[in-house]
DNA sequence: TGCAAAATCATACTTTCGGGTGATTGCTGA
DNA sequence: TCAGCAATCACCCGAAAGTATGATTTTGCA
């Protein structure tokens, strides 16, 4: 990324050292406005597209980034226990681990479930992963 | 992308037009030529940038591929009704509905699924899922 | 302060899953 | 040709998951 941005540096100065070396006022009586314009606009153009296609790529190899949902979430009215648990589900434990994991009784567990069951309109567990996953609710 | 491509159009001949309508030399003589051309190549450099991001977006939301990795399956010997079977899994249908689908009996979609509990080294249909996904077996 | 969610738990019942065992058929490679 | 594997199916049992209903406590917000 440092290696970009310095090129990138290094191309702007160049243009500026190159024309006032070769007399700038020559190109623009020589040429006209407009395309000396053009010329610097489109070498520029090109070069943004570069520094941004090495940016994005860099950016896009180092993290591939989760964002979750939270509009989703909200619009189905998922709480942070039932969150929770769609976690827990999502990671393939049992009802009984899950309830050991957050410390509440089975019952428990399976009362969220069952909520999560009717706001995502599904019958099982492995449909709720499967939605909530298309849904980017988790990761 | 046709959008992005007309801004561009537009903003470069805007500049054009702007620097005629003005006067472009009262501007070169005012402020330094460097500057000049230092606002031109920002002011394009972003455009670039900005163009890239449209670009690279779309191109990527169009093609999300997924190669299946045969070497695993082959690995695990995982065979092609037992990765039936998974993929179905994977998509939260009941053993029911899977026999269904494969029209075979209940006890055979069992079957399948104990052999590829064992292959898989897993306890149950949700960690099975996890872990295909994970090797890349199922999309 | 008071109400609506959210979180908790229970009990009872049904359905689905998963494990174990065993059997038949058909194909393939040594 | 024979061993081995894949695919098919059956039966049984216990565990896990899911449904229904109801109750109590916590909590956030108007």
């Amino acid at each position: 990324m440092k290696k970009t941005i310095l090129i990138y540096g290094l191309s702007l100065a160049l243009l500026v050292f190159v024309l006032e070396y070769f007399e700038y006022r020559f190109f623009i009586r020589e040429l006209s406005t407009e395309l000396f314009v053009f010329m610097i606009a489109l070498t520029f153009t090109g070069l943004g597209l570069w520094v941004g296609k090495k940016l994005t790529n860099q950016t896009k190899i180092e993290s591939p980034p989760f964002e979750q949902n939270e509009k989703a979430i909200r619009y189905l009215r998922i709480s942070e226990r039932e969150l929770e648990v769609l976690e827990l589900v999502a990671q393939g434990l049992s009802n009984k681990q899950i309830s050991e994991k957050l410390f509440v009784s089975i019952n428990t567990t399976k009362t969220h479930l069952s909520h999560l069951y009717e706001k995502l309109e599904v019958k099982r567990r492995t449909q709720a992963v499967e939605k909530a996953k298309s849904l980017n609710i988790i990761e």
